[in-house]
DNA sequence: CACATTCA
DNA sequence: TGAATGTGG
């Protein structure tokens, strides 16, 4: 599947990396088959991790109570990502679990609106964010603070470079990560997509792993599971999922999972139903395409052999950037340990 | 996105 | 029971 820049906005990497999510599709997990796994029993397999979705996660959940000052530097660039990566990769290499991160490309302009929507969000709570602190409201600062979470270039780059250091692979999605995630998955160059979103499922991700950032053990998103279960086809699965809300598009009124399995299969796809039930999804068509074809690329390579430069990664983090604290330390200590103990290292 | 609450 | 809506993270 050749890389496609019709959907794609040339060139416009998004500026905003505001992850803020007014409409998600949490609708589909009714609909997928989740079991929960263990992280021993991944053991020896490759996860293409969404990087978005597993920074952002560690950015508004674990690091977050650690105070500000340990990862604001003096000019006041906030890189608690270093935190959270140092925090995070453990648990796979302790579990022989190689991560590939993938970082997303360009913006699909069908997200325009979305985007647009989530920057002039963002804006407004910039603003009250503003008036709370001069108010010296902290409850309300907070909140508002977790809300205004986003990822900057810095926090990209920087996370980049260290997970460079670490030699963990990287790769470039020309557009949604979470497309070129599926799509490595689906190639058999990965075993599972990690990710917190459903969208995965749309996306054809054979295997998603959920909750990998949290402590307990992840969940597995089933993708042929899931249509068996339903008796959809992909395609229709899809369309179900244009029923309930995408991030692409919001869903009809008065459809929610059940309704709009049972109203896909009946009438056979989108269009049928758009005709018995006089509903109407805008660019149905192009969003349709955009799971089932989306822009992803061949233009990767994996190196599961992972030797991480740990004096390198140590001085980039804790001199290069100040951030030196024991979750840090303790970190290091483990990315040490089991990269060496699980044989991740290459010594032949 | 998860979870709680309310409405039909 | 399922859909819609609001809140916290």
């Amino acid at each position: 599947m050749p890389v496609t820049a019709d959907s794609v906005e040339a060139g416009d990497s998004n500026p905003f990396g505001v992850l803020l999510r007014l409409m998600g599709n949490a609708d589909l997990r009714d609909i997928a088959v989740i079991k929960d796994v263990s992280f021993e029993e991944l053991g020896g397999s490759i996860v293409a991790v969404d990087a978005h979705n597993w920074l952002y996660r560690y950015l508004t959940t674990t690091v977050k109570w650690t105070s500000d000052d340990i990862y604001t530097t003096a000019d006041g660039e906030e890189v608690a990502n270093l935190v959270g990566v140092i925090q995070g990769l453990p648990k796979f290499f302790e579990a022989d679990v190689t991560p590939v991160f993938v970082f997303d490309g360009a913006v699909t302009d069908l997200k325009d609106d979305e985007v647009k929507r989530r920057r002039e969000q963002r804006e407004q709570y910039e603003e009250d964010l503003e008036a709370a602190r001069e108010e010296g409201d902290a409850i309300q600062v907070a909140r508002l603070e977790s809300r205004t979470q986003r990822l900057t270039d810095v926090i990209i780059e920087t996370t980049r470079k260290l997970l460079g250091l670490l030699d963990v692979p990287i790769v470039d999605a020309p557009a949604e990560g979470e497309a070129q995630a599926a799509y490595m998955a689906r190639r058999g160059d990965a075993d599972y997509v990690g990710t917190e979103d459903y969208d995965a499922l749309l996306f054809g991700a054979p295997y998603t792993l959920r909750q990998l950032t949290s402590s307990g053990d992840p969940e597995l998103m089933d993708f042929e599971a899931t249509l068996a279960e339903h008796d959809l086809s992909w395609e229709q699965l899809v369309d179900v999922a244009l029923l309930c809300g995408t991030d692409f598009n919001e869903g009809v009124r008065g459809y929610g999972p059940k309704t709009a399995v049972k109203a896909i299969r009946e009438h056979g796809d989108l269009w049928g139903v758009s005709e018995a039930e006089d509903v109407y999804v805008e660019n149905a068509d192009r969003i349709r395409d955009l799971f089932l074809d989306p822009a992803v690329t061949d233009e990767y390579s994996l190196e599961t052999t992972i030797e991480p430069d740990l004096a390198a990664a140590r001085a980039f983090v804790t001199d290069q950037w100040e951030v030196d604290t024991d979750e840090v330390a303790r970190g290091f200590e483990r990315i040490e340990s089991s990269v060496v103990q699980t044989g991740l290292d290459d010594w032949t």
